[in-house]
DNA sequence: CGAAGAGTAGTTTTT
DNA sequence: CTACTCTTCG
């Protein structure tokens, strides 16, 4: 290893991180326990890749998860770097290289480059069109099933070979009609982001070469959430060189049930042998109490590499676990600590997560938060993007982008309302898969046969020649006919301007908007209040795809599949409000709180144990079993190592689940982190409260009587 | 065709 | 309890 000694390397490292960001000899594997500077360790490494090793920014390309992560990332280049310097760096997720891939490469595919990109909804209406049944557990297992079959780059003839089942079988059937639907409307889902690169440097050595001669530096960071395509990816990626440095830890692996495999750690140890593989202990977080349960816990579990995480933080406070009669009592009791800890600690409210594994969970403390006044925020949860009047405006959108989107074109035709229903629809629909067209054609072609009544047809035609005047105003993509636009007369406001130059992703958004009518009918459906707070989600869309497109000088059509990867989370990027975090366990990974409170923590909440298994054998249930427990466990662990100083955990000895109280045991997981006697008397939750809050308290608990 | 009403089923995690 | 689906009526 070349230890240059005149380097500008930042002395805030310690031994191992020092190690890991100077290896470069070949490949690099960071095992980086919880809260040990793993994104330091990232960023600092690509700095000295541009200032020191002189690699060109453009054939870096630092991988992550989530777009949060990504862009905490580039934030903390951008201190350690000149801006200059990093320019042309790739620092996103897989899904965004993924998209920008297919965009540059659609052609080799069939797909042209303004497919669409569907989202979950969208797929699960797939496969509900293809499945004769209405049961929702179905249909979302087999679109799981599905799922996990493309991550695994199993296509529908392996799918088939593999499936044993009756419901695998069926699954693989459905499969292959799901893969023709998606082909038939220049359209893929979020695993095909990933698949179809893959399975195109797989093929095509010409594409191969290219791309590898692009990336000669490639990281990754939460290795361990990768599944078998990505990691295909990743060797495609870097080929023979193999130059590259995967940062995960597998006591955090919390996606397998999304397709994602631990075994890539030691597939990684195995395709590359003179990978040098660096372990990152010193935890920078938590006090050691809080490391030690954490310790003990994951000791439960097996693992490839073990760990122990240490810090020089000091012994802390003993951690709390608190009974509670049931689950409103938790909420209630637990919206009382956090105002009683931020007067005592001095604390501000953004001091505070809570911590839960499922999202119904969030409502009750919602509930008790906000009855006592206290700010807070969600984290995780239902996406603005899947809010149904974002997800209206977005479906004109993408049919603007693409006239294929059939779901675009059923969601847009038909609101708001303009006499354009189910019988129109299902004889369109019939038509078109007749002569094999998507909707929008046959929307034309439909008016040639005597199959709809002159008056449905009328606003078909009307509709969809609104939305091909849209087209001919975006920068020559979509579905323009060359020979102009027979039959459509412009409207007066746009006389003078020429359809065959592009309009700015704004000015068509205005015209939209304006032309739909999307407000009045808000009015006219709903009440008031709902009316108003979607109009305002409109607006707010707005605004975001008009600074977006101004930002990155975005077409109106990138924006479209940009926005198809982009959650709730990135859009209030720059406020960050004192407020309680509220979060999924899973939402959580990666950020820290001086104090977390983890609440539900009982058998069969956390272990969630779903409904058993239907079919596979009983020795297979049982190891299935076991893996999922063993993923529970390291859902507990992420939560516990997200706190800095205090922990409180909580379980309810009742709780409501749907219809009837159900009797609860506290989670093994409490056991197993060892307290003994360590452990604080629950605190009585009205010590420190001003009597006003007690008022308030006790007459919760009455009305709640 | 579309809106309003009644009935019914539902609970894991997300790019 | 509520959010969604199916049904019925104008």
């Amino acid at each position: 290893m070349s230890l240059s000694q005149g380097h500008t390397l930042p002395a805030d490292l310690n031994a191992m991180q020092r190690q890991a960001v100077l290896h470069l000899d070949g490949p690099c594997l960071v095992l980086a326990g919880a809260g040990s500077g793993k994104t330091r360790v990232i960023t600092q490494k690509i700095a000295y890749l541009l200032r020191e090793c002189d690699y060109a920014a453009r054939n870096v390309v630092a991988l992550t998860f989530t777009n949060k992560a990504a862009r905490e990332m580039n934030v903390r280049l951008r201190q350690l770097v000149d801006g200059r310097l990093a320019k042309g760096l790739t620092i996103s997720t897989f899904h965004s290289l993924g998209l920008r891939f297919l965009r540059e490469e659609a052609t080799h595919l069939g797909l042209k480059p303004q497919f669409s990109i569907l989202d979950a909804t969208d797929t699960l209406g797939i496969v509900q069109e293809l499945m004769a049944t209405t049961d929702k557990a179905r249909l979302r297992a087999v679109q799981q099933t599905i799922s996990l079959w493309k991550n695994s780059l199993l296509d529908p003839d392996a799918a088939e070979r593999v499936a044993t089942t009756p419901s695998d079988l069926e699954a693989a059937r459905v499969y292959r009609s799901y893969a023709d639907t998606l082909l038939a409307w220049q359209a893929v889902d979020f695993d095909d982001l990933i698949r179809l690169p893959t399975v195109l440097l797989q093929q095509n050595d010409e594409v191969r070469r290219r791309w590898q001669s692009r990336v000669h530096y490639l990281l990754v960071d939460e290795y361990q959430d990768t599944n078998a395509c990505q990691y295909q990816l990743l060797r495609l990626l870097v080929g023979d060189r193999a130059m590259f440095t995967a940062v995960g830890d597998d006591d955090q692996a919390i996606y397998a049930w999304r397709g994602a495999t631990v075994d890539n750690l030691m597939k990684l140890t195995r395709d590359y042998s003179d990978v040098a593989v660096i372990k990152l202990e010193q935890n920078y977080r938590s006090v050691q109490r809080i490391l030690a349960a954490a310790n003990q816990l994951i000791g439960h579990n097996t693992n490839l590499f073990s760990k122990k995480l240490w810090s020089d933080l000091g012994v802390g406070e003993a951690i709390q676990i608190t009974p509670m009669e049931n689950d409103l009592a938790e909420a209630e009791n637990i919206a009382m600590r956090l105002s009683a800890a931020r007067f005592e600690r001095r604390a501000e409210w953004r001091d505070f997560a809570v911590l839960y594994r499922s999202n119904h969970q969030a409502r009750v403390l919602e509930q008790a938060l906000r009855n006592l006044r206290i700010p807070y925020v969600i984290s995780g949860g239902q996406s603005f993007f899947d809010k149904a009047e974002i997800r209206d405006i977005l479906a004109y959108l993408r049919l603007i982008a693409n006239d294929n989107d059939d779901p675009a074109f059923i969601r847009a035709a038909t609101t708001p309302r303009r006499g354009i229903g189910q019988t129109t629809l299902k004889a369109l629909g019939l038509f078109a898969q007749e002569q094999q067209l998507s909707l929008f054609e046959a929307a034309f072609e439909i008016g040639k046969t005597s199959l709809l009544p002159a008056r449905q047809h009328d606003s078909l035609l009307t509709f969809v020649t609104f939305i091909q005047r849209l087209q001919t105003r975006t920068a020559g993509h979509g579905h323009v006919p060359s020979e102009g636009l027979p039959g459509i007369a412009m409207p007066g406001e746009f006389a003078g301007v020429d359809g065959a130059v592009s309009d700015s992703p704004a000015r068509i958004l205005d015209d939209l908007l304006g032309s739909i009518r999307y407000e009045a009918w808000l009015y006219e459906t709903l009440d008031e209040k709902p009316a108003q707070k979607r109009w305002q989600n409109v607006l707010e869309l707005v605004e975001w795809l008009k600074r977006k497109a101004d930002e990155d000088e975005l077409t109106l059509l990138e924006l479209v599949q940009h926005v198809a990867l982009v959650t709730m989370l990135e859009r209030n990027e720059d406020d960050d409000p004192d407020a309680v975090r509220l979060s999924t366990l899973h939402a959580s990974k990666g950020l820290e709180y001086p104090h977390v409170y983890l609440v539900g923590v009982e058998e069969g909440l956390l272990p969630h144990l779903g409904h058993d298994e239907e079919d596979a054998g009983v020795e297979d249930t049982e190891q299935a079993l076991a893996l999922r427990i063993q993923e529970e466990r390291r859902l507990m662990y992420v939560g516990i190592t997200r706190a800095r100083r205090s922990l409180h955990i909580s379980w309810c000895r009742r709780r409501r689940r749907a219809r009837e109280d159900v009797v609860c045991q506290p989670s093994r997981f409490i056991e197993e982190m060892g307290l003994g006697a360590d452990v604080a008397e629950p605190d009585d939750a009205h010590a420190g409260l001003s009597p006003r809050a007690r008022l308030s308290m006790l007459k919760d608990l009455l009305a709640h009587k």
